[in-house]
DNA sequence: TTTATATTGTAAATCGGTTTAGTATGAATA
DNA sequence: TATTCATACTAAACCGATTTACAATATAAA
């Protein structure tokens, strides 16, 4: 329980002042004009009690936390997971900390969040915006702080943002399944407004639409209580026999699609072929294996982080960056065999 | 950029003192005496001009940040990730807000993370701990402050834990192979001191003594890279052939288990009969579905952070809990076909 | 008429740093 | 000799709260 030891001790310990020792530990003893005999001493003494900053006191002083908020949608998400990882990692290694904390796309938790994060004087924001909170990163931006998003955006708000191109993923994964011959494509998804759902939505139905193909769109409403996707979806599937592939808008829907095909027993891709947005483990794993749209998540989080480090150590308010990353369409049996058999 | 409000703009805006105002924020106001009309008056004014007290300043006088430090192996692990998710919700109902890191079981990362917890003054640490820390854990404790471990513990520590029967989980799993009739039972397993992975093999062996049967035991090194994973396994399985049954340690090693399995042409459950510790989406999944060990995930966050909690809101120091949960073999196709077809 | 006792509040110290505005000293210049 | 300049360092204000110790006034008791 021995109280810590602050820099006004470091001070008396040399008998000088403190402002001298802060000087010297922020770097500024030249200007300053401070011997090299006394930096020497002061950097000794410090390394040898152990000497830390306290570094609320600093950030009370200067107003910066050398702290990044990173709001996903849940951090339970594989897919956010990995992102925050190596956001973390790569923050890390600037001498930035990370707070994460999940939104669940609710709009008046993140609003509250937000307030956290100011309250703790966070440094900038990384975000997967949900919907209704333009107002509130507009007044972020405006009070100065750098604001990145990811996964989405909101179009209305000029922001630096890294998403992937859901449109043409999407497009291009349905035109798959077409030239693999089927015809009776559905798109299951959870409903949002979210630009990448959207997006997502569009590439379907553009490639359909170059076949006159006719759209099956199912959206279902998030729950975090499995059984409420899957019962929707599983009546669905039972109403639309005809249906003879489908293409899941996220990897959380498509894990209880796959679900759910395996307690109705349609064989995949004899009755029905899959393809899913996100690839995991359970996609490459399961049998037979499911193609899926893979995000480049290395990419993707290093460039987050690149776009906000640079906005943190160039406090000018340089233009913002816009940048969508292309995804790959990793081909695997659930949607290889062709259909006449 | 309008410079945010303080307390002695709300002290100025009534002509009255700030030690008042921080009186009547933080409900001391009939203690203190002050009259209810002038407790209306400023709590009026603060909500209508929105002030929120900055909390480092708060921090820094009170020694208290209501921050809850989170180490835990690897956040982009799903046992880890939905463990945390359940207690980020759990500290954030209480007002505790949750700052997690990834310590890669890395001694000294999670020693420097130590470092920055302390500096941000969190109030109390879970952890899963890596090896080697006892003396940090101590110091730790020694200056007050509550920590919570998880997954494994320190047996030369004495503080609160929550883990579950490790050893019982895999004497349980390994007697149902047996019964089965798998008699060359393999285990799987990352190399490893801590606690739950020791528990994890002793179970195994000890179910194996019983009968007599010989242990076919692969510890392999933790690496990020997963081709290094899968070469030395598939390599020891190649080496082996004549194993019927793999117990593996973790969900990690165990999904990495099926790709080579997978890759290798070998028949699930007919070939080999599969175990895995932790039970997601990949284990029921696969076809054949795997048999798995399921940790109560839910179970163990409620008392991780109910833990805590009592440690700091009574902050007196009392006994430690130590809590161990069980859990349940949940039984699928890769282990349940008898061998002799 | 004093003296105690509430009542209602406040001034100033404090937490641990950073930053501004100087000071003291000796050497160089005018 | 008086003035400037560079050198080496520091006192005090400040960030925004909490907390301790006390002040001013009115009322009740002695």
């Amino acid at each position: 329980m021995n109280k810590k030891i602050s820099i006004v001790d470091i001070a008396n310990l040399l008998n000088i002042s403190k402002t001298t020792v802060s000087f010297i530990l922020n770097g500024r003893a030249q200007e300053k004009r401070i011997s090299e005999e006394l930096v020497q001493k002061v950097l000794k003494l410090v390394k040898e009690v152990g000497y830390k900053p306290n570094s609320l006191a600093k950030s009370l002083r200067t107003g910066k936390s050398n702290i990044i908020g990173l709001m996903v949608e849940d951090i339970s998400n594989p897919f956010f997971a990995n992102i925050a990882r190596l956001i973390e990692d790569r923050a890390y290694e600037k001498g930035y900390r990370i707070i994460y904390c999940s939104t669940d796309n609710d709009t008046a938790k993140t609003q509250e969040l937000i307030g956290m994060f100011q309250d703790r004087h966070v440094d900038g924001y990384i975000m997967a915006p949900p919907k209704d909170i333009e107002e509130d990163v507009r007044d972020l931006i405006k009070s100065g702080l750098p604001v990145v998003m990811f996964d989405r955006y909101l179009p209305n708000v000029d922001t630096d943002y890294v998403i992937v191109d859901n449109q043409f993923s999407t497009y291009n994964a349905t035109r798959h399944l077409i030239e693999q011959g089927y015809s009776k494509i559905a798109f299951i998804t959870f409903s949002s407004e979210q630009t990448q759902m959207l997006d997502r939505m569009n590439g379907y139905k553009n490639a359909l639409k170059e076949d006159k193909l006719k759209p099956y769109i199912k959206e279902i409403d998030f729950n975090r209580n499995e059984e409420l996707i899957k019962e929707p979806l599983s009546a669905y599937l039972k109403k639309n026999p005809g249906i003879d592939a489908i293409l899941f808008g996220t990897d959380h829907i498509g894990t209880c699609g796959l679900k759910v095909i395996n307690q109705l027993g349609v064989k995949v891709p004899d009755d029905i072929a899959i393809v899913s947005f996100d690839d995991y483990d359970v996609f490459e794993l399961h049998s037979p294996s499911v193609t899926a749209i893979a995000q480049p998540i290395e990419a993707i989080a290093d460039n987050i982080i690149s776009l906000l480090l640079k906005k943190l150590e160039s406090n000018s308010n340089q233009t913002t960056q816009k940048i969508t990353l292309s995804t790959t369409l990793n081909m695997r049996n659930s949607s290889q065999q062709a259909l006449k058999r």
